[in-house]
DNA sequence: TGTACATCAGTGAACGCGCGTTCACTGATGTAC
DNA sequence: TGTACATCAGTGAACGCGCGTTCACTGATGTAC
């Protein structure tokens, strides 16, 4: 027997994905906290009654955009950090990158930065737990890097850190310029291009 | 004639803080984008419509408590980092002062990192218009040093953002720790110890 | 392949409730003389 | 100092509305034989 699944299974599966699809654009301009299992559902065009089939509240939604979102941003933050050494092109990649990630999961990038501090215990507590597996993760590249020799296991997890929040600070900025002219996005890689330099020349005098 | 208010105006003016106060305290476990205006008046002990004689709207009274807020991080930005030269005493000055402000504010620390991404457009907006004239006049701050010789107008204020951004990403650390253990805490300082001494190290190198 | 029964995603009516906003008001404070 | 009128912060009733949640339901899909 294949295991594709059932047409019930896959139909529910749908309407599950067009759940979180919804509320994730209804939350460009609001809060998880402000937002209503009745206006997600509204939206997808199921009775309100629907969305229990899927999620006990709009927090349980919230935790599950948490994963979704995140699971887009891992491998960015992971291939940005891996090429995160000295050199001027690497650093312009990596900017490049983010900006990239920014201009394809806008609502993804937005969702992270605004319920990162949100009003949503659970949320918080999600993004807190996935943005510390992703700065272990960040940590063991760095490990490999021929910099890291004599650096304590602290320390690297100190600077992939500081990398990860560089990181969605700069989509965050990324982000609030969108919409604004091209020379204002400019603005913005200059600026994050030389604090992730300055960062590197940090790096590199660590242990002189 | 002496220029104490009036009776009518103090009281209105009670009154004004009184809501404000009731509101931050609200927003500890909610967004502003969530938060009613009833809600705030029956903490306060006011009729709902006594609302309208001070606020439009609950995001204007938003803007209002970021003039609050910023107010007292104001002075802490500052000191901070006029202090925040490379020598190791001062680093620790410096994060010792971010946790008593915590400490003190823990509601103002926590509403501006909630807001600062938040779903309120125009409390977004006034939040980035304080970090940003904060971190021109810490620029100024860092352009009396020594070692800002040689450094463009950008590039300090390029380290200017650096700062003012790591330390609220610091206040929030402090914030989520403060009702953890001290081991908790001492951890949260000796990582902010050492991130701002990387910056510290990545700036004294910056013209090498 | 066909039949009989079980499952369960989505429905729609109903509920009680708190919301933001309007309005005409009250009565203490302020002002002019 | 006293009086008469103006101001205006706060009131309280009323409104229409959308909310989250409950419940018994329907009918397509799944399963056992």
């Amino acid at each position: 027997m294949s295991h594709t699944l059932g047409v019930r299974q896959a139909q529910k599966l749908r309407t599950r994905q067009a759940l979180l699809a919804a509320a994730l654009a209804l939350l460009e301009e609001q809060s998880l906290s402000s937002l209503g299992l009745r206006e997600v559902t509204r939206a997808v065009g199921v009775a309100p009654t629907a969305f229990y089939r899927h999620f006990r509240s709009t927090a349980d939604l919230g935790v599950a955009l948490v994963e979704e979102a995140l699971g887009s941003l891992h491998p960015m933050i992971r291939t940005t950090v891996s090429t995160a050494d000295d050199s001027e092109e690497r650093i312009a990649r990596a900017v490049e990158l983010i900006a990239r990630h920014v201009a394809e999961y806008p609502a993804h990038v937005r969702f992270i930065a605004r319920e990162r501090h949100g009003g949503v215990q659970p949320v918080r507590e999600a993004i807190r737990e996935q943005l510390a597996r992703f700065a272990r993760e960040v940590k063991e590249e760095l490990a490999k890097d021929a910099q890291a020799a004599g650096w304590s296991e602290d320390d690297l997890l100190m600077l992939a850190h500081l990398y990860v929040d560089q990181m969605l600070m700069t989509a965050s900025l990324f982000l609030e310029a969108q919409d604004a002219s091209e020379a204002t996005r400019e603005q913005v890689t200059r600026l994050a291009t030389r604090q992730l330099r300055l960062i590197s020349i940090g790096r590199r005098h660590w242990l002189d």
